[in-house]
This record gives structure tokens, C-alpha cells and sequence, in this order.
DNA sequence: GTCTATACAGTGATAGAC
DNA sequence: GTCTATCACTGTATAGAC
């Protein structure tokens, strides 16, 4: 059986799915209180591009477009911004930071390989479904981010992701939890591309086909999707192992 | 042990693997032959098209680039194509078509569910592979299918594909080869994507992260996942069973 | 902070000469 | 079958009034 931690205090799935960063808290917190304050604006103007730019692509979206969003004129938005590629820039870094955060939680967090990577697809996987928009952009976009030199930063926290992820494999193999013949290197990308991929289809509901309109709930799909993981990794032996139910019950 | 046929005559994998659509046969057949057929430029077009598509997707491809990729002036592209969105409708269709003929292949094939199911695994990915331009377009710019009427026949062919999955895996849960508690909705999905994302990962062999630039060939990335797919679906009682190796030996 | 107005390059597409 | 020339429109971005 696989060990984890109690279950409390700072050491939990719980604490790193529910990893957040606050944008905008230390403007609010040394000046006063306004009606509404510029940040806002701002901040609307981010959501409508993140969507638009998730939805067809940034190349693909225009300022003209995210202005009609936001009820604004194409000319106003350069008030609040200097180019359309400054928008996605303050859109990426958000979510980079939020990974930073993540990852730190991660490594912080007790517990054997098993329960950390558990915690690391269940973290990602919400991540992805709470903030689709830039998940979306990131995943679908990512030969940009590849590509230009001005996004090196995203490529940085993903190779952070990287080797936070081979440790959890090479810590579970070596602790005979996973299985001896695992492809560290083929088995990070596979489940990235499992949970990333799964994540943006839960999102967009649609699948291949029109029929089997069912529910899946977010907390079924995530239990799935861990399933799914364990199964990959498991040692032979351990592969009928039943999940610790608490482990999944972290919707908050 | 999964059974499947002798390895000979027009019921394996390999046949599957091979499966391809001649275009222009017709034309050729009943035409004297030419030193420069004119399908040759359009085929150039195309391929021009697709490859930019896949790239930036098709919103973000002018057509002035694709005149520029084979040396001619936009305005001359509108002799063979009455508009952009005719030349992807070319691409994608010649991949439909394809496509219905893999699954009629497939559906022709003799072995059980499982032989079955390694065979159209392998079919995929190496489709992938083979026609990446068409396969990243479709795989990318799924939204564009999926919401534009015009292109309704492209999730046709997904829904057959779904069916015959479906029938593939309710047949191995069936025979017992593969797990009772299968959610085959969930898991025909999480298959396709796993081998969708991985060939477009093989075809940009990039990654999360620069460093590790070992060579991982085809046949050995089409090995691993087919065990990867084998591992999710398989009973815990047959999750250690080899492969048999010619299965795997498509390569042709 | 948003507006009006606009610059100017790029977009898909067309007409007719060669 | 390709070219020249051009259309109407949309693209990002800017200047200055309010």
C-alpha cells in the first residue's frame, strides 16, 4: 500500500489543487478602496482576449474583436496595453506564476511517489478545467511559445514541470511502487498529454460523436483520469491496488 | 493468450497499417499520360496548404503564403480553387477518405478484440505520422469542424471511427481479455487523444524541455503505446501478458 | 479612460490581358 | 495556367480631442 500523510495541516492534495495565486493584491492593499478600480478594467480586457485567444487561436483572434468583447473601441484598448502580443504575455505569466506556485506546493508536499503523483494529475487537471482559457492557449498554441524568443519563460516552467515529474518517477520506481521497466522520459510526456488533452475535452463537452449526452462530473473524470495514470505506472503487482478514496475527495 | 490470424493473406495488421487512397487514379487511367499532369499542381497546392495549416492553423494561413510555397501569384491559386476554405475541404476529405478505408480494413479484420484493438492503434498512429499535416489540421482545428455545418461529413467519419472503437472494446470486456469496470465511453476518448497527442509529439519530436535528444524510433514509440493502451484496458489478470512481437513489426 | 479619426500593411477574392 | 492590377475589407497600431 502506498503511504500518505495524515491528511491535515500543510501537506495535502488539497492544499496544492487548491494552489491560487492573488494578481493585483498589493495595488489594493496600499491605496485606498475605489468604486472600480483600473485593475479591473484591465483584468476584463485579459478575460475576453484569454477566451477569444483559446477559442481561435492567438494569430487568429483580433484587437478588434476583444474590443467588441469588452464594449470598448479598438483605439482604447492600446490605453491599457501596448501591442496585442503584451495581452498575451500578461495572460501566460498568470498562469506561469500559478505553475510556479503549484510546483512548490508539490515538492513541499509529503508522502511517497504514488501519493505525490496523484497529487500532481489531480492539481493539473483542475488547473486545467478552472483556468481553460490560458491551459487552452498554452496547449494548443504551444508552438508559439516553442517558436519566439519572448516566451522562453513559459518553456522554462514547463521544463521546472519536467523535472518535478521524472523525480515523483524515478522516486516511485525506485521504491518499487512503479513499475522497474518504466520510460521516465516517454511516460512524462504521456501523461501530460493525458491529462492535458482530457482536461480541454471535459471542458468542451463534445467529444467524437453527438450521442451519450451524459454527466460526467468533474470529481468522476479526475478519479478516471488518476485510474488511468496509476495504470500506466503501477508495478504489476500493485496494479488492482484500490486509490485511497480520500486522496480524490478534493473538490473543496 | 489473445488469439489472432496466421500473419498471412488480407486479414493483419500490416494490411491495415498500409491501408492508403490512390487520388487521381481515374483520371490517369482514362487520360493519355502527360509529361505534367495539371493534378501534379494542384496536388502541389494542396500540399503547400496543409502544411501551412497544420503549422498555424487555417485562419491564420493567408493564401498569399501558400502562392509563395509554390512559386506562384495569389490571384493564379483561384484557378484551381474557388476559395481557401475549398482547399482544405480537399485535404481533409482525401483524409476521410482514408480514414473509411483503415476502418473498413479494420472491420474486415480477422483476430479477437485485442488483436484488433493493437491493429487500429497502430493504423492511427502511424497515420498520424505518415499524413501529419492533415492529421495535426483535423486534430488542432477541431473546433472549426466541429462547429461549421460544411464540414459535417469530418465528424461523420469520427463517429464511425467512435462505433468501431466501441465495438472493439465492448467485444474485449466480452471476451474477458479486457476489464469489466471499463468505462469504454471514457476510455475511447482517452485512447484517441493518448495516440492523437503522442503522433503529434513524435512528428515535433520538441517536448516539454530541450534537454534529452535521444532518438526514439517509430516502431519503438508505437511499442510503447500500444502497451500503454494495452495497460488501460486490459484485465488485472493479463496486465503482465507479452505482446506478441509481430504485431508490432509493421513497419513495411 | 474612452472617444474619433485614420494610417497603412495585409486579407480573400475578381477581371481581363497574355 | 499564370500574370497584372485591383477591389473591398480587415489587420494592428497611432494621434489627438474630450
Amino acid at each position: 500500500m502506498s503511504a500518505a500523510p495524515g491528511g491535515k495541516g500543510p501537506g495535502t492534495i488539497r492544499d496544492v489543487a487548491r494552489t491560487r495565486t492573488d494578481p493585483g493584491r498589493a495595488a489594493v492593499a496600499t491605496r485606498p478602496p475605489r468604486l472600480i478600480r483600473p485593475a479591473d478594467r484591465r483584468q476584463q480586457i485579459l478575460a475576453a482576449a484569454a477566451r477569444l485567444f483559446a477559442e481561435h487561436g492567438f494569430e487568429a483572434s483580433s484587437v478588434r474583436e476583444i474590443a467588441a468583447a469588452v464594449k470598448i473601441l479598438p483605439g482604447s484598448l492600446y490605453h491599457h496595453f501596448a501591442t496585442k502580443e503584451d495581452m498575451l504575455h500578461a495572460i501566460v505569466r498568470d498562469a506561469v506564476q500559478r505553475f510556479t506556485a503549484q510546483h512548490e506546493a508539490l515538492e513541499a508536499l509529503a508522502g511517497d511517489a504514488e501519493y505525490r503523483l496523484v497529487a500532481s494529475v489531480i492539481a493539473r487537471f483542475r488547473d486545467f478545467v478552472d483556468n481553460w482559457e490560458v491551459n487552452a492557449i498554452l496547449w494548443k498554441d504551444s508552438a508559439l511559445f516553442r517558436t519566439r524568443e519572448e516566451f522562453a519563460y513559459v518553456q522554462a516552467a514547463k521544463t521546472r514541470s519536467f523535472k518535478m515529474q521524472e523525480k515523483i518517477l524515478v522516486d516511485g520506481v525506485r521504491a518499487r511502487l512503479f513499475r522497474a521497466d518504466l520510460d521516465v522520459y516517454l511516460m512524462i510526456g504521456t501523461i501530460a498529454r493525458l491529462i492535458n488533452s482530457a482536461g480541454d475535452w471535459f471542458r468542451s463537452n463534445v467529444f467524437f460523436h453527438s450521442d451519450r449526452p451524459d454527466a460526467y462530473t468533474l470529481d468522476r473524470t479526475v478519479a478516471f483520469h488518476v485510474d488511468c495514470v496509476l495504470r500506466l505506472v503501477r508495478a504489476p503487482e500493485r496494479i488492482a491496488e484500490p486509490i485511497d478514496p480520500a486522496w480524490l475527495a478534493i473538490t473543496g
